[in-house]
DNA sequence: TGTTGAATAGTACGGTCGTTCGATTATTTT
DNA sequence: AAAATAATCGAACGACCGTACTATTCAACA
């Protein structure tokens, strides 16, 4: 993903930098752990600097996410679609999603600790948030109703229980991997899916 | 649960009410969130009244922690010990479990939260928290391996595999319930874990 | 190159945080 | 009831927070 350019004039090339340290310090310390002083300590700039690029912390939250948001559908999203429809395109999302994940194990995704921290407040963040988990959720829910379509998964099965248990299953990875440091997780989450598949495939008559 | 009796002193009687005060306050505002101050003031108290029960937040926080694992055994891990031993146990572990987080829906689990709160921090609550999962990670793993051995589950199977997956539910059903206000979730918990459990199934020969 | 506007620094403010300490009030014990 | 002890308060401290202002330095353009 390119951020900057050396057509920018200054100013927008170090909100550009900015955000980036933001970003993986939002990914580390959650959304909320995001600090202005903090970050202008990683910036080696004055608290007054880096908030002059920002209206306002509110607002540097948000555009963290919205890049974030950004970064995810580059690299999990847009790469599936090229797939074609039904269990093949599923099958990238998930196994995409895994691939961020296990990345993030370092370092932390801002969608799942984001959900626990803005579970119960309210704010444009959490609109913000909610917006785009539900927006990903919808990508998986269209992908899995293909499937159905296309006769890849049983058509009687609810899709949105396939797109619970899938996200449970990166939730679960999410979770024994980076809270309790558990090794094999990848390979749990991978092997949930299949046999999830496996158990929605549509009966055959040919054994 | 009796936290209080007449014939305590007035000190353990205050700070037992400031306990449940805290750990519906950490339920709703993260570990992280519990203030001395906001505390105060719920309680008509002085901040270094309330402190003073305490030697630090961090103990009241560690105080709290322990106050809740030992709701969650009382209300999940002893009634299922009860059932007999097999898959009618690690149903009855499911089934309470799935029923604690819905009453936590309003209010929060601290476990879960907690994960993502001390995904990287250190020190005594991370470890605290740690050993809290670990150990109902624990019982659920010997109550599945022993559903395996009474030939109620496949042998064949990896038994924290199943963990695993019973955990992405409970994990998903608070994500979509409690963040994404999303209803039906409950159902649907209950319904994968039926599906996994028939998925797992030792292979019968008068099929 | 000089001028103009953008970018950054510096300082200060009010607020909340956990914590300390001495004074004061309540409770328990003698 | 008096003495001893426990419980609570009130004020203050230093640290950090987001934010508002003004001054200064730098980059962009004529």
């Amino acid at each position: 993903m390119n951020i900057t350019s050396k057509f920018m004039r200054k100013g927008e090339l170090t909100r550009a930098a900015i955000l980036e340290t933001a970003l993986q310090s939002a990914s580390r310390h959650g959304l909320e752990g995001l600090t202005i002083g903090l970050l202008a300590e990683q910036m080696n700039m004055s608290k007054s600097g880096v908030f002059a690029h920002f209206g306002s912390r509110e607002d540097l939250q948000i555009a963290v996410l919205k890049m974030y948001h950004q970064l995810f559908e580059q690299e999990v999203f847009y790469p599936s679609m090229k797939e074609q429809r039904g269990l093949p395109r599923l099958r990238s999302m998930f196994a995409l999603w895994v691939k961020r994940v296990t990345q993030e194990i370092a370092s932390g995704c801002i969608y799942i600790s984001g959900a626990t921290e803005y579970d119960d407040r309210q704010g444009p963040i959490r609109e913000e948030l909610v917006g785009m988990v539900n927006a990903w959720q919808g990508a998986l829910l269209r992908a899995t109703t293909q499937a159905q379509q296309f006769k890849h998964l049983q058509i009687d099965v609810d899709p949105e229980q396939i797109v619970f248990e899938m996200y449970g299953l990166i939730l679960a990875l999410h979770h024994d991997a980076r809270f309790l440091k558990k090794s094999g997780s990848v390979n749990r989450a991978e092997l949930g899916f299949e046999r999830m598949i496996q158990s929605y495939a549509p009966v055959t008559s040919n054994g």
